[in-house]
DNA sequence: TAAGTGATCTCT
DNA sequence: GAGATCACTTAA
């Protein structure tokens, strides 16, 4: 068992998305640890990409993807929900992983919810002082196990709506 | 199927 | 400052 280094996640995203799942989510709140299988992750590969929020360029909110990689991006949205990403790619190139769903939860927004995960940890890096990071615990996901398909509420994106950027564990 | 909820972005 | 939009969830 090894903690995700920063140096995982520096590649492209549609890789880091891939490998991500079987991975551990980990989070800790005071004592308390809390362990989750991640299932299912969706990539966003930079300003290229029609889906992905940095389209229009850095603002207050996106300047977070353009920074190092292994860096937590939550945000708020729907007026209810945090999502949780992870940033992907060297700095200056904005891009991140969306994990959408762990072992027993699935959808982003009550994955936060569950784990009590919340803005606070916005721009914080994935490291145990954190306390939230991401354990390899030695599980490969064989090939035929993982299922893409298109990336979910971004039919505006028009074309890149419908690349499969959309990664989980799963059986035919 | 639709409404709730509020941060953020793009105009004025 | 106003208005539109949004990587969703829940209840019906």
């Amino acid at each position: 068992m090894k903690t995700l280094a920063s140096d995982f996640f520096e590649r492209d995203a549609r890789i880091v998305a891939k490998e991500l799942l079987g991975k551990y989510l980990v989070r800790s709140i005071g004592r308390k640890k809390v362990a989750a299988r991640i299932t299912e992750t969706e990539a966003y590969l930079g300003p290229y990409d029609l889906a992905s929020h940095a389209r229009h360029g850095k603002t207050a909110r996106t300047a977070v993807m353009f920074g190092p990689p292994g860096v937590w991006y939550v945000y708020f949205t729907y007026g209810m929900h945090y999502m949780l990403n992870i940033v992907a790619r060297r700095e200056g190139i904005p891009s991140a992983v969306l994990i959408r769903g762990v072992e027993g939860i699935v959808g982003p927004g009550r994955l936060t919810k569950k784990l009590a995960i919340d803005k606070t940890l916005n721009m914080k890096a994935a490291v145990p002082a954190s306390g939230l990071w991401i354990e390899d615990r030695g599980e490969i996901v064989p090939k035929r196990k993982i299922i893409t398909g298109p990336r979910v509420g971004v039919d505006y994106a028009g074309e890149w709506a419908k690349k499969p950027y959309r990664y989980r564990i799963g059986s035919f």
